[in-house]
DNA sequence: GTTAGCACTTAGACCTTTTGAGTGCTAAAA
DNA sequence: TTTTAGCACTCAAAAGGTCTAAGTGCTAAC
């Protein structure tokens, strides 16, 4: 090898051959790898030394590095981002696990947030890491305003939303409804609610809506809490973890300061958000280590975001140690999201002899 | 004291004095509690000899046991029990504590499920336990069914459900709408679906609609879904955990076998819920150790369900270790599910002045 | 370019010793 | 009869020391 070695530099075969079984071998077992394993186990056909001398410049090279002088080798931010981005073999479904995630799809065909939440359980049952659902935030706003009287103490408020959907609440009043004053309350709400975030709804307002209602102003309030409700929780999101106890079966997670670390993580869901912003759409994703995020060094996140429409309605991904099983956890994401979005857009479930 | 010592039996005053004394201690400290720091620390007017022979006596009574032989005293389910029972004093809010409560709750006149939540993150940080969210299973069926078109391929169901709310639903449809056979569909509904659980829907009840709407059999099935969807989310619970990493604070659980035991009962949601229908209504329940419960040793669970019109809708309470500031916690709970439930019953919220 | 062999490093396992907190018991004091 | 001082005893946890095994880097031979 003419020249110095550069810091990430191109590699020989070898090497690739040499550094994915380090990092296959780790992630099976968890534990630094040495020249002596890849011989007997990895069957790599050349001696321990001859090893040894690619591992120290795979290390050079950053691809590698050593906990301490006398062990094995593990793989670094850059070894995983090589092997993510190049090494590893596609894994491949098995016919049962296909079959788990469809089943698990037919049955549950209800609401979207609980198709995510049942695949989230499934993903991490099938992967044996923490599964993590996203639920974007939705900044929605109301285009009309209709209504439907159900008897006379309360109206159905119906509102057609900015992303096209239809949302209603029930408003209770305490004077009597009639459709002249209801009648009067949407057109006014279709007046001065319209393309409107809940924040923009000042008390002058309120007042002037009140004073154009006239006798029945006491409609007005309940109507405002009702649209600002309808708003509001369109504009939650929601991040969800399952299977958080498989964290504790890796050993890299065993000790309670990596775990407390972990956990706050875990419980800081503003930043599963961002990184949901600030990912590629359509494709899996994987964040390693530290260096690419604010995570806890030695844990990785993979996920892929739902779209429908262009937009980023949420996210299924997998949250673990870095030393994970990435292929197996990227096509499980992948297989899914992929089937989870042909749902949203109605598309009919495929039988599960394809693939 | 005439006769032999019954386990569980009443204490004498200076028994309960130095019971109450060792298990504040240990709830503060979180070790055994040895005789000498009861007199220095918890101003016991005895000599530690003389507080060691009741500490003896206390741990043949079953209130408390020792770790090992030179170690202090921890209490006993019994002793926290009796603790919780009979000494605990009332631990009062600090004002500063109700006034972030009562903000919370004027913030947030949203949905009962953001309520119960915020809530439920309020607690966790209050208490700095793990606080738990329960929203119970309702079992609704459909009273009436009615309807409102949107467009032609758009209708909304509008579902008058047995607990008195109403849900509605947006059907698409690929066929023409309009009066016509969308309301003979709802009637087609009204006949068929009242009254019924979704699991009483069969194949030959949507073949029978279908030969009923002739030319627009096609719309029963989405019809049917939506049903569906809307009471089969009705029935979902749901329980939520807030700040989990808190439990790593506390030293009972900073081992990872401890941990793993506590992780895979909180995985396991259904047992708050069944603990949930065992308790009793309208009071702060106190689930201790395991003798009582199918929970972790060490730990224990306070909670506090939530009743609308008689009717338990879900529940708000703290997970931690058996050595939990109870009263704080107890007092907590008490006042948070108290306002919740006036905010339900809608009533208005006191001001912060009041107690 | 590859390999055998060897000196070197070091975390972790294992053992022993020390320490100190806390007890139970006895005999004296109140 | 109740309380207390004093003392011998116990035991977990900390501290220290030794040993082992895994794994390395380097050199010299192939």
């Amino acid at each position: 090898m003419a020249g110095g070695i550069i810091y990430g530099g191109p590699l020989s075969e070898r090497k690739k051959r040499i550094l994915r079984s380090i990092i296959d071998a780790h992630i099976a077992m968890g534990e630094p790898i040495g020249s002596k394993y890849l011989v007997t186990s990895a069957e790599i056909p050349f001696s321990s030394a001859t090893i040894r001398n690619e591992m120290a410049e795979l290390e050079e090279m950053g691809y590698l590095e050593q906990p301490h002088t006398s062990a094995g080798r593990v793989p670094t931010q850059l070894g995983y981002r090589f092997y993510v981005d190049s090494l590893m073999e596609s894994y491949k479904l098995t016919a049962a696990e296909i079959v788990a995630l469809n089943n698990m799809l037919k049955s549950k065909i209800g609401e979207l947030d609980s198709i995510i939440q049942n695949a989230s359980k499934l993903v991490a049952n099938l992967t044996n890491y923490t599964s993590v659902a996203i639920k974007a935030r939705e900044k929605e706003t109301v285009r009309s305003f209709s209504y439907m009287i159900l008897d006379e103490h309360n109206f159905l408020m119906v509102m057609k939303t900015s992303g096209d959907k239809v949302k209603t609440k029930q408003v209770h009043a305490d004077i009597l409804l009639d459709e002249n004053n209801v009648s009067r309350l949407i057109s006014l709400l279709n007046a001065y609610c319209v393309n409107v975030t809940p924040d923009d709804i000042t008390y002058s307002t309120i007042v002037k809506m009140e004073s154009a209602m006239g006798g029945a102003a006491r409609l007005v309030n309940p109507a405002i809490k009702a649209f600002y409700d309808a708003v509001a929780t369109a504009s939650d999101s929601n991040v969800r973890f399952e299977g958080v106890n498989k964290l504790l079966e890796y050993p890299e997670f065993s000790n309670v300061e990596q775990l407390k670390r972990v956990f706050s993580m875990l419980e800081n869901k503003d930043d599963f958000l961002d990184i949901l912003s600030r990912s590629e759409r359509d494709k899996v994703n994987v964040f390693i280590g530290d260096g690419e995020n604010n995570f806890a060094t030695n844990s990785a996140f993979i996920f892929r975001p739902l779209t429908v429409d262009g937009k980023v309605i949420g996210a299924i991904g997998v949250f673990g140690p870095s030393r994970m099983d990435y292929s197996k956890v990227i096509s499980t994401v992948e297989y899914l999201t992929q089937k989870i979005t042909g749902i949203i857009e109605g598309r009919a479930l495929p039988e599960p002899e394809e693939e």
